[in-house]
DNA sequence: AAGTGGTCTAGACCACGTA
DNA sequence: ACGTGGTCTAGACCACTTG
């Protein structure tokens, strides 16, 4: 099963792989445990220090989590990770709070060729259209619209409008079997339209942020396109470099 | 010297603390190797693997470089650092480059509130402040404004101002010994003033992405401000998270 | 050939969580 | 008491770089 002839990949590598595929899969579905590293070490033909330096790397990419004395578990999207890796919104004084979501709208629509393109769609395919106002302190800080594919994200925008919770990749998870697991961002200023300027109670014209956000799974499948409107009144977006 | 007692940290840690203290200290400088892990093992009485520990984490820190076959070097800072770690404007299909840069002013000032503020310095300090145009193929994008400390910036400031180098953080690490290792960036969207407007060929009031950045030393020293005024009319601040 | 980092092993003990 | 991850050791061999 391994290969540990010269100038292979490293046996480490491989077992990576291998785990990052047993997860993708879905034989450990998030939140499960998975075996410890001595089995996993029995099973695979080598010594625990190597299934060790593969888990560490995964755990590194946030795809593993370790509890010590408990074992290790594949990742799930909660609170924290939503708030941490990605939500970049603070206020003024540099302090993140994930802000309240009101839904608009929820339609089935055909695929604009912006949406299309860069979800890997054909051409005049469905998809779900949310739009949704965020607010922060009760003040509406931001308008997202979210597209989404028809086509694993099944019943999602026929009807059950409301029933939206505030954190959606935990939804994706646990409903459509579907973890985020990055994500890139583009921004860039804009005027804020009518439309966004009543929502978010500006002057039509204002400079608000537009962020880009196409979401993608473990195998870098893209799975949600996100763009907000921000105003930066009285919010930033934050992020630091290394 | 090492604690190797029970409830103490673990010896990698602590062994981590002492590497990065020498680099802090500057008894091994950017760019220089430091010694071999077998070296640094028996000089410090433990195994090579548990120096091979603490040195993993600070190449993940970015903090040293290892170069198979060559040794294990202090990284310091260059083009590609630049572009990848401390540099996010992309045009619209993605692509980095790195801008050009024109000096406009290079001046002693007193720190204005903020100024003092961000970089803790205390009340009427001087601080010298630089204000330049970046270009990419040929058309101005943005416009930094520079706050750096009169400390450790010496001479800088005092004429010389047509000599300075695009990717600064080169300068200030070969010339004053100042090496960022990490910086806070917060974003918002402006509306360009007249002074914008005319130095990027807008027109008065267009939304600009305003990048304001605090770059960091290793212990954490803020050491410069960096306010850009940046035209996405045809550039994208980019960002991966997860 | 000698020295460096990179991988892999086998085994020891510690700290934590559960039963 | 037992199983888990976390730390540490000692030693082997490989891959790469330099003299």
């Amino acid at each position: 099963m391994l290969d540990t002839g010269k100038g292979s990949i490293s046996l480490y590598m491989q077992i990576k792989d291998l785990l990052l595929a047993r997860i993708t899969k879905g034989d450990w579905l998030p939140g499960s445990i998975i075996p410890s590293e001595m089995n996993l070490a029995h099973e695979l033909g080598v010594s625990q220090g190597t299934v060790r330096k593969a888990i560490t790397e995964l755990v590194e990419n946030n795809v593993l989590t370790r509890r010590q004395g408990k074992g290790t578990f594949v990742s799930n999207h909660d609170v924290n990770r939503a708030l941490f890796h990605f939500f970049h919104i603070t206020d003024n004084k540099g302090h993140k709070v994930l802000p309240d979501s009101r839904v608009l709208t929820c339609r089935r629509k055909i695929a604009t060729r912006k949406e299309a393109s860069v979800l890997q769609l054909p051409g005049e395919t469905e998809v779900t259209r949310i739009e949704r106002v965020r607010s922060i302190a009760g003040k509406a800080t931001m308008i997202e619209t979210i597209t989404l594919p028809a086509d694993p994200f099944g019943e999602l925008g026929k009807g059950s409008e409301d029933e939206l919770p505030n954190t959606l990749y935990e939804l994706y998870e646990t409903r459509y079997g579907i973890t985020i697991h990055s994500a890139d961002e583009q921004l860039r200023a804009i005027a804020a339209s009518k439309h966004d300027a009543r929502l978010l109670g500006l002057e039509v014209g204002t400079p608000v942020l537009e962020i880009e956000r196409v979401a993608l799974t473990l195998d870098k499948t893209p799975v949600e396109l996100r763009v907000s409107r921000c105003s930066t009144k009285n919010h930033y977006y934050h992020n630091t470099c290394f």
